[in-house]
Formats: C-alpha cells, structure tokens, sequence
DNA sequence: CAGCTTGCTGACAACGGTGTCAACTGCGGT
DNA sequence: ACCGCAGTTGACACCGTTGTCAGCAAGCTG
C-alpha cells in the first residue's frame, strides 16, 4: 500500500515482515493446517498491510495450471457469440477462472494463430467455436493433453466434447411452417457454407422444400448484413420473387428485414429467423424464430470444460444436442395476440 | 508431435535434441545475433521437430511482463460494450497481447473482485469502463504502476488515462430536436444515474428541456429492456402523456419500441434512441439516433494503452472526448428517403 | 610469439512461488 | 533418563525461462 517504487511485493516480503520463513507464509497462504494460530494471525497481518497479492505466473509455473481459459469464437458483435460468452464468462468466474477471448472471424489461420497463443501461455482448457476448414492446430493440443470444448459446431478432424443445437430439424420445422402458410417460393438466406451451423440449416430448408415438392432457392453468403440486405432484395426482384424467406442467423435476418422495407409489399412477405436475441422484441412485425438455448448451452459447454478440469480426463468424449424451439410471433403470417 | 505421454517439451528437450544448451536454444529463438548460423538452423530444425512452444510464464515471470491485458466492461451482451469489445481485441491482437474479458455487471464488488484477480495473473495493463461507486481498488492498482485506460466513463477517485464521449450534448442536441418537431411532453428513458454516461445524458436532455421552458420527465433504472418497457408504457398511461421518447441506450430504446407496438397511436410518438448498433437498421420506423463512435473509441483506448505500455509512463494521465453525432432518420418525425 | 579482440558458447543465478524433507520443540510413556 | 511422536518450522530444490558473466577458439596486431 505504501510502495512507491516499481518493486512489487513479494512473500519474501512478507516472510520478512512477519519474521517467519517463506514456505510458513506459503502455508498460511493457502491455508494449509500445519501452523500455530498465532503465527497464522502474524503472517496474515504482514501480508495485508504490505498489500501482497500471490503472483499466479509463479504458482502457474510450479502448479502446472494456470486457471485461465482461451475461448475463441468467431466475433463478439454477433449477438449470438456475445450471448455464449456471456454465459461463459460467468460461469467460469465462478469458479475462479479466467477468461482469454480470441475473435477469430470465422478465419482458421486466425484462429491457429490463437491456438498457438493460447497454447504457450499454457491455458487449462479451450471453448472454441471452430472455424471452418479445420488443421492440424486443434488436432495438436488435443493430443498434447489439452481440454477441448467445441460448441455451436463440433471440431472438424479431432474427437473432442462438443454441444451443437438441433439445426437442420430447426430449420426443417420452420421452412415447414412457412408452407403451411401457402407459401411456394421460400428464400432461405444463410451464412457462409462452410460454416457448420450454416450447412445444417441449409439442409434442414432443403429437406422440407423437397418434402413439399417445391423448388429450394438460397443464397449462402457472408454473414452480415448488407450481404443479407443484398441477397434478400434480390430474390424479391421479379415478379416471381420470394413471398416469405428463412433467415441464417440474427445478423442474416436483420438483413432480410432491412431489405424488405424497400419493399413494396412488406406485409405479404413472411419471414422466420434463426436466433432469438434481446433485441428482437423492438421489431415490428414480431419476429418468429427458430430459438436456440444460447445461455445453456454456453454454461453446458463451460460445464463441461470444468468437469475435465476436475479429473474426468479419462472418458471418451462426449457429445450433446440441445433442442431449438420454434417461437410463433407474427412476422410467418400467425396472428398472434 | 510425437509426445504421447504428459511431458510438455520444454527448452531442456530441444537443447539435448540440439546438443546445445539450454541458453543457445534461448539466443535463437529471440533472434539474438550472436549464435553460429549453422547452430541457429540445427536449433530452429530440432525445435519445430518437437514442436516446441515456449511457455509464456516462465518467461513473463523472468521478464516481468505477461503481454496480457485486462477488459473490464459491464456486459458483453450489450451491443455496446460488445462492439467496443471487438475493436479492443482486434487492436491488442495486432501486437500480440492476450486480452482478459471480465463482466462487472456494474458492481462494483465484482469488478473488486475482477481486478484483484487481473492483478495476481500480473497483467501488463488494464481496460476498464468503471463500475459506479468507485473504490480503492483501481486507486491501489494505479499507485503500484499498473497502466489504466478508463473508457466510456472516467474513473472515480483516480487519475487515469481516459476515453469518452460527449454525452451531454448528444443528448442536449436529440432533445432539442425533438423539441423543434413541436414535442412537448418528451420523456427520457434511462439507465441508473449512478452511472456516469447516465447522469450525463440526463444533463442534456434536463438543459434543453428548461431552455425550451418544459418540463423534464424522466425515469432513471436498470438499464434492460422489460425496466424500459414498462417505464415507457407507464409514461403513456394517461391523456397527457408523453408524445417522444428520448432512450439513453440501444437497449432501452429497444424496450420503448417494444412499448410502442402495444400503444393507440405508435405513429404520432417520436423516438431517438442512444447507439447506432448494427440491428437498428432491421428496425421500422428507421431509428433516429445519437450515435457514438464506439469502434474508434475501443481502437483509441487500446491505442492510449499500447503507448503507455511502450514507454511513455512518464506523461501525465491523458484525457480524451469522442464527439457524438445525431443521425437523422424517421423515428423523430422527419421524413427521410 | 605474446596479447588482444571478436565470435560463439555454456554455467549459473535469478524470477516468485510450492513440494520434499529434515530438524527442532515439548510432551507422555516406559 | 530415554524414546517416540505430534506439532511446527525452515532449507533447499525445482517449475521453465532469460540475464550476466566467464571461457574458449580463431584471427589479428605489433
């Protein structure tokens, strides 16, 4: 508290104030029992008069972990990810661990450039929503020991923990939906392909589309707006343009409502979109979704990871499915109160 | 790669495998000049061979600093503070820092917590949107020579570098516009006055409201958006209710919105809202909205600290106000393209 | 050829903690 | 008086890296 000068405070510091050896502070410290009380008491008090807070690379170095963890997703302005990692966040903060966050932009030479920085740093586990393409990145610290937690899509190439959502049935029920509106020329607008939740979607549009006999009609493009904007406007261009779309993600779906207030006819033109983030109660009309359980799903995979921490290393990795959830608003033609 | 068992392969390995010692290894894998070109390769070859990663603790525990920061914001899953987010760690990735997010949740005895946390892991530096209420903690870690960017709100209590925006007159110049469209009773949603861009919004939208000779109505609380919903739809409740809504940040703007669909006349009542966040533009009516330059602000605070980091610790604490910018579109009543 | 510089290399001590083990104290049991 | 033992404590090595300094060979100078 007094310190002026640039010397941080050490236990030897402390050892010295309280006129004890180092290792005794260590013990007390970490609140081993093998120390009178009286000098408990002493050591305790010279440590927070002098301020002295442990230096974790030291205990890192010594202990072999670190208690910190890499979460690398694709962007933290997607309100998807920022979800996960909001969950994520206050799941590990609980338990004391910290949080490295690595936005990788869906770019898997980005995302080796994380692995490898995560990796000397010697983190205790990774969360990772993996890039598409794969490598051998992932593939290394698994086999090297390290926790791996895929969530959103599992790991390309590796066997590791993973939690995705129910995908392609999400989407299957949706564009179904839409159907059984009347409606025959359904957009979907999805991300980029080689995204994995992207694929599954698509081929749950597709599924239904064919089911009905109807003639399947998407653009799978990057992921942001003006894209989605772009794509939306469009399939709506001709006379035969799309009467109701399918929307990949949040970011898509905005894209799609954006465009259609260019529209002509906004109001005949249905739309259901993936992601039920707490923004969309603004809209007007209220969007139907495809929900997927952002929160648990992020605390399940930070679960998950936690539960390697705590010894499981040695059983085979595991895999879940989280269900999404149609929510019927109003924007697919329902009237809803 | 070859490594099967739980042996991390340290700097010894690569030097036996080298037939150097350990401190040759060390030379040329940091580039140092005086080594024997044959000897740099026979090392570079016997390192990549084991796959060596240098372990960043024990480095930054020798070399006193962890290339690692710290980011304390509220919350990610506000699109602000998400935002901000991205642009911090685009910005310290750059060069190499390791960012550790940390969400406050506007308490100040968890960002207590976080910082006493961010300082044992020995952070080279720390990003922070304080917390209202203060404390020693930040005063504590400022006067033992951790670098400090306070951005989005200055710190209470200390001299820090610091980054914001100009509250006061965005909100001044949104009010007054409203004003202009012959609005009368204008109510300002915001979020709790302990924080600070609050209180300043307040300020402005009170100055122009006196100036006009009208009478400020305002409801100040959690800043989510059911707590707006519900202040904006109780401030429409009777006959003499408010015609505009003035929302202090994209969430509560979202809830006024939200409160809106359930109202008689949506049309006839204005809305400007505070964050030009990425999904307005899905919104209908376009939102009209005091925006802040988040992306530059996030750049520039990492910047502040990246300068600090690299030297300059000697100057005095640098202050530094963004400019707001109030973006017309149709929420206020005029009519744009 | 002694003496110096230059180029390259390695031994060793840090950095700040924790684990191992030995040592010391005072106690009760024989 | 001697032993063993539980309760406390500290010396020391070690985690994996880098800084300091000394050593050694080759080449150059006078």
């Amino acid at each position: 508290m007094l310190e002026g000068s640039d010397h941080r405070v050490t236990i030897r510091d402390v050892a010295g104030e309280a006129g004890v050896s180092i290792k005794t502070v260590s013990r007390v410290l970490n609140g081993e029992p093998a120390v009178a009380p009286q000098t408990a008491a002493k050591v305790a008090e010279a440590a927070s008069r002098l301020g002295y807070k442990p230096n974790e690379l030291a205990r890192g170095l010594k202990a072999r972990q670190t208690r910190t963890i890499g979460l690398i997703i694709a962007d933290v302005s997607n309100p998807f990810f920022a979800d996960c990692c909001k969950a994520i966040e206050q799941t590990l903060a609980q338990r004391g661990y910290a949080l490295i966050l690595c936005a990788s932009g869906e770019n898997p030479d980005s995302e080796r450039a994380y692995v490898d920085l995560l990796s000397r740093r010697r983190i205790d586990g990774l969360l990772i929503a993996p890039a598409p393409g794969g490598g051998e990145h992932l593939r290394r610290e698994v086999s090297a020991g390290l926790p791996v937690v895929a969530f959103d899509r599992p790991a390309e190439g590796v066997q590791t923990d993973a939690i995705v959502v129910s995908n392609r049935d999400g989407a299957e029920r949706a564009t179904r939906h839409l159907i059984s509106h009347g409606h025959e020329r359904i957009a979907f607008i999805g991300d980029d392909e080689g995204i994995y939740t992207a694929k599954k979607r698509l081929e749950g549009y597709h599924r239904a589309m064919l089911e009905a006999g109807l003639r399947p009609a998407y653009h799978m493009q990057s992921g942001t707006i003006p894209a989605a904007r772009e794509a939306a406007a469009h399939s709506m261009q001709n006379p035969g343009g799309a009467t109701a779309f399918l929307g990949g993600n949040s970011l898509i779906t905005a894209g799609i409502l954006h465009a259609l207030q260019g529209s002509r006819i906004p109001e005949e033109i249905a739309v259901v979109g993936f992601d039920d983030f707490q923004l969309v109660s603004a809209l007007r009309p209220n969007l139907t979704v495809v929900r997927q359980p952002t929160e648990v799903m992020g605390q399940t995979a930070a679960r998950m990871l936690l539960q390697r921490l705590d010894g499981s290393s040695e059983t085979s990795p595991r895999r879940e499915v989280l269900d999404t959830e149609l929510i019927i608003r109003g924007s697919c033609g329902c009237s809803v109160a």
